[in-house]
DNA sequence: TCAACGAATTGATGGTTGTCGATGGAATGG
DNA sequence: CCATTCCATCGACAACCATCAATTCGTTGA
């Protein structure tokens, strides 16, 4: 017998009774899924070993993708508040968003 | 002007120099796919709470999702090795793995 | 003015995913 | 036995997503 588990009656199944807030679970999981991706993943974790702005047009030479799909990751780090770009010429150059959350930034730190 | 930014040149774009190990990129990505879905991640904020296993029939009755679906939710995080269970007759009790990865134990304690 | 280049957007497509109703399986209790 | 209860699986469907080719936009330099 496991002295930890609850009793139960049959047919008195179940009280509702633990839900947790979910407005940061909405908040997370929003920065989940932008990192939910290989491809996103690596972007980010070069940016976070790179001291300087990365130029997007090296994810696309390293990465074995096609341009706008490179792009498009990118955006979605934008999205999410991950990263930031700044435009020089003809040039976007990338990196990791100067003033994230504590705990975004501890996700990053556990993660890449 | 931001002297942190690489020097270039127009047509010689881009040297492939950067990428990084994929995988342990791959083995994240498992983790964070099976946490970026606001219930999944709510039933492991709950059970990372509860010091008891967690009867599934709770998670059927505290979210307003159909019982299959919240039974394909839990297989998710089974089949990513976050959650255990152990079944009492009929009942079904979910806990969080016991043998977590440092990893990913660092990554639930930042996000739940 | 115009050609060349990098980057973002658009449109389309195949694959994945969240959801539900219906079904099946296992345990319980009459 | 058989009905009941809980849970998992199956089949289907809509929504979402990653990807690419084609196009558009902004900048540069001749």
């Amino acid at each position: 017998m496991n002295a930890t588990l609850p009793e139960r009656v049959k047919g008195v199944c179940c009280p509702p009774s633990i839900t947790v807030p979910p407005a940061k679970v909405d908040a997370s999981v929003e920065v989940l899924k932008a990192l939910a991706d290989p491809t996103r993943l690596q972007m980010v974790a070069v940016l976070k070993r790179s001291t300087r702005p990365v130029c997007i047009c090296d994810f696309t030479a390293a990465f074995d993708l096609s341009q706008p799909t490179i792009s498009h990751h990118m955006a979605k780090l934008r999205d999410a508040g991950l990263v930031e770009v700044t435009k020089v010429g003809i040039w976007a150059y990338y990196r990791l968003a100067g003033h994230l959350e504590p705990k975004t930034r501890a996700l990053l730190d556990v993660l890449v």
